[in-house]
DNA sequence: TCGAATAGTGTTCAAATAGATACATGAAGA
DNA sequence: TCTTCATGTATCTATTTGAACACTATTCGA
């Protein structure tokens, strides 16, 4: 009885759905009416009433277009994270962060503050698997200071790599990721783009 | 001249982002007006003009509550993957899905199909380090057939582990993904319960 | 075969809402 | 100094919109 919906009932609730995500607003009776053809805009009425009794949209009484999906209700906030470009493989220093794309996803599960400054790069190669992170996997990184073994994306010869941000005897190094290259750069002198935070990897 | 918000501004168009959240209903003129304390209407219209020439939000002329953010706009569709427990730590066979959160993320950046029933479950243990998972990633699983060398979740004396499906000599085989475990398993003899689509890292 | 759910038409009303117009004041820039 | 912008008050109007009421027809399960 809860999410047996009929033909009909699905194509107003797919509607509403597609509409809303599409254009921002939550159609009115009267556009439902008019999308479905409806000689009176009582069937669009009919329709609300009939998905509010089967759990799948809920509605504020009195107010204007206030047709509500619950399951987006308790839906943790979203952040865009935007692609800016690929590790080892390009974004110069100062490339005005031409945007590839975005990740949207809930600030939770990446375990973001709600106010970092964010923005990922595609891993091309395999020269980071020793931390665990793949060909085509997408990181994460967040604009802060490097703390003691953060892995770091840093720009070198004009290519961005990840490196792990280690101090010792009191200096910052970067180590490489990837035993082929046992380099330890001296921190300082290069620039560190941001500190990894997350990982998201498409392995479909 | 675009994100110079004054204060105000700034103040107004996060309480239309947090009650459009919270509610799923965006604020009305109204609505502004007595949240701010506005003796008039007009000040509310100002400062949803004043939003929208900064190009923060945006407005359909003659539409009730029609407020939208555009850079929610343009954003992929987002799916709730909800998160039923951990791999190597529990879920019973029968144990009636119960749900300890979810991830909110666009179908694309996972490369998921908009009706692909799909679930989550946390890694607990270093068991999967082999194919680059790690305690403490969250692993999304789809609920389908298993083909040539997909990583597939396995229920095995009660547990979920990852194993990878490999076939020989045509016959299914689920290898361990950990050299401490060069098991072979017949796959015939088990239930898997989902095939490894993706995986999300949260490194901070 | 009776009632409930589904799926509509047609009409009317009142509340919700956007929007316009006139006016005021203070701060920032040219 | 003059203009623009930000931030308001006060009032009125037209439209949008939800909502109620009366009525019809079909399908489906008990």
């Amino acid at each position: 009885m809860k999410n047996t919906l009929t033909n009909r009932q699905q194509e107003v609730y797919d509607y509403l759905k597609r509409e809303s995500r599409i254009t921002g607003v939550m159609p009115s009776t009267r556009e439902i009416q008019h999308f479905f053809g409806f000689a009176s805009q009582t069937a669009a009425m009919n329709h609300l009433r009939a998905l509010e009794k089967k759990q799948v949209i809920q509605r504020v009484p009195g107010k204007a277009r206030a047709v509500v999906f619950p399951d987006e209700l308790d839906r943790e906030e979203i952040v865009d994270i935007p692609i800016y470009g690929n590790i080892a493989a390009g974004m110069g220093q100062d490339v005005d962060h031409e945007k590839e794309g975005c990740i949207s996803i809930d600030i939770r599960s990446l375990g973001l503050k709600h106010n970092a400054r964010t923005f990922a790069l595609k891993v091309r190669g395999e020269s980071m698997v020793d931390a665990h992170i793949c060909d085509g996997d997408t990181v994460v990184l967040e604009f802060r200071e490097p703390r003691k073994n953060d892995v770091v994306a840093a720009l070198i010869d004009g290519e961005t790599t990840l490196k792990r941000y280690v101090v010792e005897n009191g200096k910052p190094f970067l180590r490489a990721e990837n035993e082929m290259f046992p380099d330890l750069i001296p921190a300082r002198e290069l620039i560190i783009q941001g500190v990894l935070v997350a990982l998201v990897r498409n392995a479909a």
